[in-house]
DNA sequence: CCCCAGGCTTTAC
DNA sequence: GTAAAGCCTGGG
């Protein structure tokens, strides 16, 4: 990678396979906002960053040079040649498809906590509604950052919503949800469960361990084991993904247990990638499942 | 007004 | 084991 440090960031020089539309419009994070054509801020941990790609240069801002190294380019797995995933997926004619359309799309390495708290709300709600709920729980708990001249929040550590009620929960509009996000407050702020811990076990302990928390399901497991544990073999199956793999592989009603053993064993240990592509594919062309 | 949205828990076969 | 009902809330 050509890496340049400029004022207040640095310049990645003839990026290959990242686009920050694909990246952050595929359904894997919630805190990055489009600002301008090519242009994201998000909140990622504590710190406030800006991307933007300029013609095939990609532009990252309030970062250093040493910073990018340490974290970032972790962050943004931009150490992954993805060249190599996308000639292994393409066989298949199918992924070939969503790869061409989907192709600059990279998986983040978020936070467990905030990837696991964003997945508990996200359970049968829109986008918009979600970003708004985690909004709103980092302005009211998290920490305040100033990113040119604006005010931006962390999202809120255990710490920070440990001893909340849940009646003060639910003022996020999150719902039902209030109990969920509150039974995982406690169980992890009190050392009954630790994310890193259980990140670091076989895909199988982890999921069982992901899934013994309250609201916790398949689905939400599987989104914060890819999202933000690096377990690249699950196959998230929501309902996008059930309809898109009926459409285009099954041609009939296939159980989501099914449709995830079929990914397991067609992709290995790449699924996850193939998921992304597929499921960021699927919520584009929407209509062709109807 | 009714229906749905990136699921989960509970209850009933 | 698998299948259906109910769930908070906001937007169409």
């Amino acid at each position: 990678m050509n890496i340049e440090e400029i004022n207040k960031g640095i310049v990645i020089k003839n990026i290959q396979n990242f686009h920050p539309i694909h990246t952050f419009e595929c359904g894997q994070c919630f805190r990055w906002n489009k600002t301008d054509d090519n242009t994201y801020i998000g909140v990622v941990r504590d710190k406030v960053i800006e991307v933007e790609l300029r013609g095939v240069d990609l532009y990252i801002y309030n970062i250093s040079q040493e910073e990018f190294y340490h974290r970032w380019q972790d962050y943004f797995d931009l150490a992954r040649d993805y060249s190599i995933i996308q000639e292994k997926l393409k066989i298949d004619p199918i992924l070939k498809r969503a790869i061409d359309y989907g192709r600059g799309i990279r998986i983040l390495n978020q936070d467990p906590w905030e990837t696991l708290i964003s997945f508990i709300i996200s359970s049968n709600k829109n986008i918009p509604h979600i970003k708004k709920i985690i909004e709103y729980l980092s302005r009211s708990y998290g920490s305040m950052l100033i990113y040119k001249g604006k005010e931006y929040y962390t999202f809120p550590t255990p710490k920070q919503l440990s001893g909340l009620s849940i009646e003060e929960i639910s003022k996020s509009k999150c719902g039902y949800r209030a109990k969920f996000i509150h039974a995982a407050v406690e169980r992890v702020s009190n050392g009954d469960i630790n994310l890193d811990y259980i990140s670091s076990l076989s895909s199988h302990q982890t999921r069982e361990g992901l899934i013994s928390l309250y609201g916790v399901g398949p689905k939400i497991a599987d989104c914060v084991m890819l999202f933000s544990m690096g377990k690249y073999e699950v196959f998230p199956t929501d309902v996008w993904i059930k309809r898109l793999m009926e459409y285009f592989y099954f041609k009939k009603p296939t159980s989501i247990k099914e449709i995830r053993k079929f990914a397991n064993k067609k992709w290995g240990n790449l699924a996850g990638f193939a998921q992304q592509y597929l499921f960021y594919y699927g919520r584009s062309h929407g209509e062709i499942f109807k």
